[in-house]
DNA sequence: AGAGTAGAGATTGTTCAACAATCCTGCAAG
DNA sequence: CTTGCAGGATTGTTGAACAATCTCTACTCT
């Protein structure tokens, strides 16, 4: 028994291990010069619609222009940056169009994760809601904080981490680039709080719900969740 | 009443021609030798595993090393490369989690996407199908002629534009994605025949029910058809 | 013989400078 | 008000160079 016990845990230390040297692996320039630049565009430095200019950045980012082009192809790929042949890189200005297509895709690719997990409960370990357990503290502390941007930040999370219930890696990398894309039009909203308030609760509901294995009636919640947060996002377009 | 014709005529024209400026505007270098190279590995010229070696491409495709890195990033992007750091750009080599993942997410978007179809009907103009209708006829011609790689490819056409009803450009980019890693798993398999022949009929069948606008049905069945398509794979991929 | 190690050679990562191709701006002409 | 045309600025692409890292071979030591 206690050599089964310790193997686990060697494997789940081995685990760990190998995510910290992938994380480490993972830098290159153009990847470091990429996520400078994903903050900046995720927090709102760099607005919608704005311009990139190369030789400004390079300047600013220390790199090459050749990494610094190299970064902008990993952005595009995620949704974050636009290319126009000849004219430059730009943060995309999404509209009502956009937030309809990725909340479609958010409640199918959400709502299949909790329905598949009816199949799946044995084998599901208790501890994999931890994540989602973290966020949802994470969000009402930055409430209490008064600190919106963050409440974001940690709702965002909540729902990354409920995807990769899944464990789906192609799942996660769609989720990791529609929640992107998400960020960039709360950007245009001037509300961060009527924006993210209304969510904090649910998404402490939807955990409670996973916890209790009432599967069902989470991916109902979800569905309704998802259909709420799209006509929020698109009323606060409408009227600014 | 005839300018009211007249104004849906010329939005019809101009949408055309912006997808052939679209069409046009893409030839930068860097993307024409990720077509060549997409070409060579998605008709198996490049089996999984192969090395991408730099110095040696650049002189085919006649570009320099840094163009011909933003192609492999183009490509990485598609998941049809893999980037190792330092140690150059692969052609992955996909196993039988990644069927399992690949075919989950093409079950929730395909079968999403028919469901979505039932609240939209009247606003669906008959001609939609169309697309569908030449992949069925190309894969019908295509076995005649006992082409059957061509088959493979007019079958993943039909479920490219099923996808394409959605109207939904972040679901036609996965799409392209998935069909693409999947394309890749068919060099692995010895009997191309035996892969693709039985999914002629039933994507005909498929496209007869679409146009019966027995959506419902449409739904089941094309489930049903991801499930066995995916057991056909994995069966191909143990006895190997 | 086998395990471990040092170093040479090859490949990738990154930079730089230059030139070609394209776009934007402003102005003049019709 | 539109059209056509500089010219200046920005992007697209190239080639060479050097640094960093990996791979493989040959060697040493036990």
């Amino acid at each position: 028994m206690s050599t089964g016990e310790a193997e686990v845990g060697r494997q789940a230390w081995l685990r760990t291990v190998a995510a910290d040297v992938a994380r480490l692996d993972r830098s290159s320039s153009a990847e470091r010069a990429a996520d400078i630049l994903r903050r900046s565009i995720t927090e709102g430095a760099l607005p919608p619609g704005a311009q990139l200019s190369e030789v400004e950045l390079t300047e600013v980012l220390e790199v090459s222009r050749n990494t610094l082009r190299e970064a902008f192809r990993l952005l595009t790929h995620e949704g974050l940056l636009v290319y126009k042949l000849h004219r430059g890189v730009f943060v995309p200005e999404l509209d009502e169009n956009d937030v309809v297509d990725l909340y479609r895709l958010r409640r199918v690719l959400e709502v299949d994760v909790i329905r598949g997990l009816i199949d799946r409960d044995p084998e599901l370990p208790a501890d994999r809601l931890e994540p989602l357990q973290d966020d949802v503290e994470a969000a009402e502390a930055a409430a209490r904080a008064d600190r919106w941007p963050a409440v974001g930040t940690a709702n965002m999370r909540f729902h990354q981490h409920l995807i990769g219930l899944a464990d789906s890696a192609r799942m996660d990398a769609m989720t990791g680039r529609l929640l992107a894309e998400l960020r960039l039009l709360f950007h245009v909203i001037a509300a961060p709080r009527e924006l993210h308030e209304p969510y904090i609760a649910r998404n402490r509901g939807l955990f409670e719900l996973l916890e209790a294995r009432k599967y069902d009636q989470a991916a109902a919640d979800l569905h309704q969740y998802l259909i709420d947060s799209e006509q929020g996002i698109l009323g606060a377009f409408r009227t600014r």
